[in-house]
DNA sequence: ACTTAAATTGTCAAATTATGAGAATTTTTG
DNA sequence: CAAAAATTCTCATAATTTGACAATTTAAGT
């Protein structure tokens, strides 16, 4: 293992519970020696990924704030969905939900409110169950089969507590059967009282996994015209996929950036337009 | 230089410009070797902070949304701050703002939205320059000569360009000036139109230095009680600096954090209470 | 102010690990 | 399916990380 994967390691420590730790806490925690683990932690202080809080405990720091923004105004993702998922939740009064798979994680990305409903367990930046919910219903249908192996067969605990994952036959062919619908519903799995319902959105060009989503109260629910639902979710999941950009208008900033140290060499012409 | 400090430079690109990075120009740009920069970037990818995205480039990753999640829900600064921020925001109507000073930058790190205002460079996130708008002169009003030396020292374009920093000098007297008043006032230092108010926040016992302000209108501005607005500024900036946790109630968390393996030992006694 | 304890950084030798050149491989693109 | 690009691999060398311990700075108590 890496020096940078045991950094990196630091930062999982707060993803639950605990949001401070000292030093020391941290190198005892992760197996660290002392120095290692101040070393570490410096190296987190400098770059604003911890602050410093009372008597010598870490927090999560000012960068991730800074980096957060960073990605709300860059994201090609964020920057293409956020307006069409504005209209579905102007459209139908639901709050509308964008999630992602990275790693062995499904986190929700943006969330614009509707009219209606107030999600307790969706808003931004929250992980989700992964075998819970119809976001990750939704992505999980629309993984490669060996993905989906490998993903159950890290996530034991998890995997045992859910009723979809518990029997691995049985789930395949659930998401086989969420597949050919084209969309995920959720009763509750969540949040008592709040049905969700998803569409897959993948970009094989942009490694994107990722789900679209509508949350209303039951009630509403039992009044909707479920096949609409659907069909504004796919359209505009199309649409967003679509509107990705493709490899070709990524390159222009980096052309601008190069370093005044190695001006040619590295940077051949491989991502150049033609000529 | 470590590989940790070189790794972690990486995100300082996403940070102004481009928002999109193929790995090669990352190498480039920094001078590491190809094979370096692919490893660094697989290392921030596996961490979540990077993201692949269209054609071999990567964006910042979910990990940046999740981590700010944590931030949201578990910073104790924030914690203490946002309520009684809103309830300035709704006494006055105003947009209020806290910022930061980390490392050479200073960034707004939560903002309540009052009726009125809308600010355009003030919002959550936002890197802030050094000299200009109330949040910056705050904070620097309260900082060690030594500390505003090195920062101005460092700051060499930023410094030339605002009129406060480019006479050391007058900065200092001017600076002086702020911190004996309690407050600083931008008249659209950042946004022509808009009028800002701010108050230093500090303390020792956190390594804290902050600054709240009131954004408004101009227009509004004119026809505003000055002293009230600072009173409640100050009110309030004392009383989150008063409800920041003291050292004694960090460790609790850590404390229930001990790892199988090293039980003992490393945790040893400093900052169990007393018994 | 002064004393003690805790938190953090320095020193340094041993050795693990990062590094870069180039090759090999996988992935993308036409 | 071929060609080009993107990414990982191999491996010898060198550099950097590492941990024990000491030194020092910082905080806490009296």
């Amino acid at each position: 293992m890496t020096s940078l994967t045991r950094m990196l390691a630091i930062l999982d420590l707060f993803d639950e519970g605990a949001s401070m730790w000292t030093a020391e806490a941290i190198a005892s925690r992760l197996g660290y020696s002392l120095p290692t683990g101040y070393r570490y932690v410096r190296e987190l202080h400098e770059a604003g990924l911890l602050r410093r809080a009372a008597g010598g405990t870490y927090v999560l720091g000012p960068r991730v704030i800074e980096l957060d923004y960073r990605i709300r105004v860059g994201d090609p993702l964020l920057i293409v969905s956020q307006r069409r998922m504005r209209a579905l939740a102007d459209e139908t009064g639901c709050d509308v939900v964008l999630g992602t798979l990275y790693g062995e994680r499904i986190v929700t990305i943006h969330q614009e409110h509707g009219a209606e409903g107030v999600s307790a367990s969706y808003g931004r930046g929250r992980r989700l169950p992964l075998y819970r919910g119809m976001l990750s219903k939704a992505i999980l249908s629309a993984l490669p089969r060996a993905h989906l192996r490998k993903l159950h067969r890290n996530s034991g605990d998890e995997a045992q507590a859910s009723a979809l994952s518990r029997d691995w036959d049985a789930m395949v062919v659930e998401l086989r059967r969420i597949r050919a619908a084209g969309f995920s519903i959720s009763h509750g799995e969540l949040d008592p009282g709040q049905t969700g319902i998803g569409v897959p959105l993948t970009s094989d060009a942009n490694r994107l996994t990722a789900a679209l989503g509508f949350i209303m109260s039951e009630r509403r629910f039992a009044t909707s015209d479920l096949a609409r639902l659907v069909e504004l979710l796919t359209r505009a999941g199309a649409a967003i996929v679509e509107a990705l950009p493709k490899s070709e208008s990524a390159a222009t900033a980096e052309l601008l950036a190069t370093s005044p140290e190695k001006p040619a060499g590295a940077l051949r012409g491989r991502r150049q337009t033609p000529a």
